[in-house]
DNA sequence: CATGAATGAGAATTCATTCAT
DNA sequence: AATGAATGAATTCTCATTCAT
């Protein structure tokens, strides 16, 4: 197995000892199969998948989580400048928000590890790549501040990220009919429009206002 | 084991009395344990948890699955029946359909097991506890019919429920504010003041129609 | 479970406090599926089919094995006395034994159990009932001398029963045609007719004496 | 556990060398607790006797029935392989029969699993070994047609193999004496010289045809 | 430094036997 | 004395991590 020059399963195998290359084929190995298996998947899928064998893996990565947090400090980052050059092009500040919303739920949402670890951290951040994307949607919720109802916050907009991110997991593949309704649902909540401003404060469990 | 007098976590050892007090027993320690840990628990925490052998459980549910099964069942259909009693006494329509997703949200959005197995059944109902829950939301959907945005439909609504039911689980326990505002949200985004009717049929993937 | 005057499963439970009968039933049950299973049943099917409770069953029998033992010494004296009767009716010695054959070949060799351990204990007679067997086959080699090549022994003939037993309960069991053929070719080379005799005594591992 | 230098019950526990030869001590660990006690055996045992962890073995094997149907699969060839070159050497087809049947009794019908899924299967050759055997079965039975009395077939043979294996297993495991003794009378059972022959076809339950 | 075989602590399930009622 | 629920050790199989080569 691992041939030099020949082709394993999925990916090449470092062709002279550089351990760069097979750090690089581990970690892309490991993001394919966390994205399809969510962070329960056994090691030695990852190992066959990226060509090396079990001692390398664990030589560059020595525990299961260092190496999975190190595919998902990564592909947060990802995720978060796809959708960051998504909101770029918008013609203006809700359309950016729009197109955020619309490239982080198509591109990533289906990631199970990202969205799992997603769920368990969005708020404090602890991994760079959250930290990231929560920057994009700083900077997407202050210059949308005009179009957004008063009051609505950075994590309102990250919760929602988590939220419907989730909705995108749980539905059909094939059928982004159904998450696109919600997304529209949600962020026609978000518009100013007319609507009353949501609570600047800690009031928790409060009934609708009226 | 089971000490005579002693407490174990939860309940008593049930010295004979009646196994259906035993069942009981194992039901309601299966139930905290599966909302806190989901259905990937260990079998013999749920043992431990009811004060009973491994073999009494066994007797009772000859599967993991059938324990399982019966406990998301029964917390299904308590969900299904606590939020549409909140449902019932409100005042409009509009008001039942916020109150059943407040209490929907309040009452078991913590239960990690029926979330878990809510995003994977919500479309199919095979558990009979969602089948009553869908027409719970289904009512609920026509007799709001006026104040709802045109096109919103019953799987619209469920969705939602699922979506912001992981909102719940991904929040802090001690504060419903976070989710409460995402909920106000998306209520909002749902109203039929101003909106855009929805899409009625199949248009997947489109951006905003204006 | 156990109700007086009504019908379980199988068994009848006794109606009143009659000790006696409940062994009877166990035993009866016992058999039965001992026959179907062997030695290896669950206990507690033995408990089901006899309608009585583990409890009962273990008072009569304290272990597993005593009950084993008890159904196996009658079911054996049962088999004994029934191939015995079977050569009694015959017309002369030869017939006798080729009766025998049929007889406890047809009767019992479907009982696994039975025939579990007579493998195991044919030789050394622990059990009082093989002990009856072998009395019979016993004197069928007697009365059969004439007829059987010179050196026939009762150990013979009983191996021959548990060898053929095996072959019966290895065929299907609506095909006697398999097993009697054996039995058949069995019983010529047993046969006087023109055959050396067999070494009278130890002269083991010989090959053909020519 | 496999302490270096030690000696478990059998292998040596391969400092590494190549898994072949753990597989080895695996397959050479099962054909003897195989042979001792049977399929039911604990694969820990196994693992035990061979000197590898449970693991080991279940990269080896991943399910039990793998492991037992590997070295069922080669004992029964090695069981053809010996009694087919017993037969070859003989002088005569009828030596051939005769020889095979010593050498398959001697050799191999102390095999608990051997005999065990012998006697489910020679019927239908499931297994490859079994298969061989018979072939062997066949081969002999053609070549012996003379000798033999009209009308017995392989499959009179292969249950003849059945039976006196059992009667081998069956016997002191030092005293061949008692099923040589079987043997011998089977095959003169088998035997042209004035023995009317068996019937061709189906004439199952007859009694002796006179 | 790479390899992938080996390890062994779990996790689900079964069943002879005991014991509270 | 009868009941059948409760017990828990034993059994098959999995997977993160280590280690000999």
């Amino acid at each position: 197995m691992a041939v030099a020059g020949s082709e394993g399963t999925t990916r090449r195998r470092a062709p002279r000892a550089d351990a760069a290359l097979n750090r690089e084929s581990i970690i892309e190995a490991a993001s394919q199969v966390l994205a399809e298996q969510g962070t329960a998947v056994d090691v030695r899928e990852i190992a066959r998948r990226s060509g090396v064998g079990m001692g390398t893996l664990y030589r560059h990565f020595p525990k299961k989580e260092d190496l999975v947090r190190t595919v998902l400090h990564q592909d947060f980052s990802k995720w978060a400048e796809s959708a960051r050059e998504a909101a770029i092009d918008a013609k203006d500040p809700w359309a950016a928000l729009t197109d955020f919303y619309e490239q982080a739920l198509t591109g990533y949402a289906r990631h199970s590890a990202i969205m799992e670890n997603f769920a368990l951290t969005w708020s404090d951040s602890e991994l760079e790549g959250i930290h990231q994307l929560r920057l994009v949607v700083e900077e997407l919720c202050t210059r949308a501040a005009d179009s957004l109802r008063p009051g609505v916050t950075t994590d309102d907009l990250l919760l929602l990220l988590v939220s419907l991110g989730h909705a995108v997991q749980v539905t059909d593949k094939r059928d982004s009919h159904m998450w696109n309704r919600l997304l529209r649902i949600s962020l026609d909540g978000l518009r100013a429009d007319g609507c009353e401003p949501l609570p600047t404060d800690a009031s928790p469990n409060t009934r609708r206002p009226l």
